[in-house]
DNA sequence: AGCTATTCATACCGAACGGTATATAGTGAC
DNA sequence: GTCACTATATACCGTTCGGTATGAATAGCT
């Protein structure tokens, strides 16, 4: 309870590994197993830790996840958010479209998007994470609706489309294009796929 | 594989199980959790055989997984082979989004597509089965794409509009679709998504 | 120096994993 | 009845799972 002299940092013996460093080497291993295949023993390796550092550090296996999910939205799914911002419904399904065609085709970085990998299939103990996931992508959606149903009052969509209706086809090709990345899928391939959906994107 | 004769052909103590039935129940637990989720244990609880029994009927965990995918293709993906029939490549892809959507919205199967959950994210384990299913769902669209070559010889298609690229295009949609059935999307929001597809379906 | 706090490395925990050895029980053939 | 054969049930195998107890090492504070 005395006062504070410095800014000391802490005092026990410093950990000899950087906290983002390490949680960007897990975000890799979720994304390319999934959260159950993704075991403790890859991540420690992979994270170049040990198992009580990485305890220490993180809690557990569920909150490192949530902790590289965060991590995963806030650097990997910012093309989403900015992507509202984008002048029509018409430009602002092309962003995502392509944002979401140039996370597929990054060479350094998995395949698949993690939030797909992670709902697609869950043993019980994994039905918190998959029920996380979906919370952020629903406000994820939520956002888009939103701005789709501007772009419906400023009369942008042919008569008959629902805003809602628009984003959950739109997010199913993204769901899509994200499975066929995964699956081996060329970048010339899912190239086609973006440009094939941006020719059939309605026009009133 | 072989017919089942009411009086016992050959010589042992015979089985007390039904083959196909505990396959069908395989299948459900497969189609629930995905190949690496569903444990042993789970397959034999739904099954109702014993490990022993499991493993003299199947072989072991992967070859009854190809069963079940055999079984599943069968019955549950038949209506993906005679799509191929409909008159039009608009009416093609028609039969096969109201096939995804009623397999999605049937009551009593699991949510979700088998060969999506499988695909989707897998350990090094898994891989050999995600290699089959891969195969597979290439074979099928295949055969859309052959069909649809042929629709673009007879003009249904505007400029512009490869085959191969439509079918991804479909393809991406139905997975989308496959996976947000299984994250919990309501009859009424995979409709809505079956006839946002169908609206903007590409006409010449 | 001592004390306290934190990290690191090893070794370990109970449980669950996929898969089996073994012994018993039920069948047709002789 | 006896034999050959197969399915059943129990109990078990080695391995891996997520997660920890333990003690040495390293830092700041007094």
């Amino acid at each position: 309870m005395n006062s504070l002299p410095k800014i000391s940092i802490c005092k026990g013996r410093p950990r000899e590994f950087d906290l983002e460093t390490a949680l960007a080497a897990a975000l890799r291993v979720f994304w390319k197993n999934g959260y159950e295949a993704a075991s403790m023993a890859e991540l420690t390796a992979a994270m170049g830790i040990t198992k009580p550092s990485l305890y220490a550090a993180f809690g557990n296996k569920e909150a490192l996840f949530h902790k590289a999910l965060d991590l995963y939205e806030r650097e990997k799914l910012a093309y989403m958010t900015s992507a509202v911002e984008a002048p029509t419904a018409r430009a602002v399904a092309e962003r995502l479209l392509r944002g979401a065609l140039e996370m597929q085709t990054s060479t350094c970085d998995p395949k698949g998007c993690l939030g797909v990998i992670s709902t697609a299939a869950c043993g019980v103990e994994a039905e918190p994470i998959k029920a996380e996931v979906m919370k952020r992508r629903a406000s994820s959606e939520a956002a888009i609706v939103r701005r789709f149903e501007q772009a419906k009052a400023d009369g942008e969509f042919p008569e008959g489309l629902e805003p809602a209706a628009l984003v959950r086809y739109l997010f199913a090709i993204m769901q899509g294009m994200a499975l066929q990345g995964g699956s081996g899928a060329t970048c010339a391939e899912l190239r086609q796929l973006v440009e094939t959906s941006m020719a059939v994107w309605p026009t009133k």
